[in-house]
DNA sequence: GTTATGACTCGTA
DNA sequence: ATACGAGCCATAA
């Protein structure tokens, strides 16, 4: 099998909490790794959203990497940053400006 | 089994 | 700001 079940239940918290992130906020790994489980790591949460992204409704373009930065290559990260702009998540440069729109689990 | 790679993060230079 | 290394973990070769 290419997937565990341990695995395959872990990515489901995962996506699952990437789905509660509301419209014009953003998460980053670590947030969403922290929300999803203790046993839950920074690298699972990005592993977990590659190849999901498209296939289901999952707000995968919400997640960024420690300090706001974009960390998916290429056109994806192009089309995550045109995505987020038009939530209307504030952008620093190439950087989101995550201190004002991080997302809390406290909704 | 080992090695390399990647949607991670942090510390150090 | 950029570059590198260490710790981290799932997949692919």
């Amino acid at each position: 099998m290419a997937e565990s079940e341990a695995w395959r239940e872990k990515a489901a918290r995962i996506r699952s909490v990437v789905r509660r992130v509301p419209r014009g906020q953003v998460a980053t790994y670590g947030d969403v790794a922290e929300a999803a489980g203790e046993d839950v790591t920074a690298r699972q949460a990005g592993r977990a959203l590659k190849g999901a992204g498209g296939a289901a409704r999952l707000p995968w373009h919400r997640i960024v990497a420690a300090g706001g930065r974009i960390a998916l290559p290429g056109d994806a990260g192009l089309e995550q940053r045109m995505r987020l702009e038009a939530e209307g998540v504030p952008f620093s440069g190439r950087r989101v400006r995550i201190e004002t729109c991080r997302w809390k689990q406290a909704d």
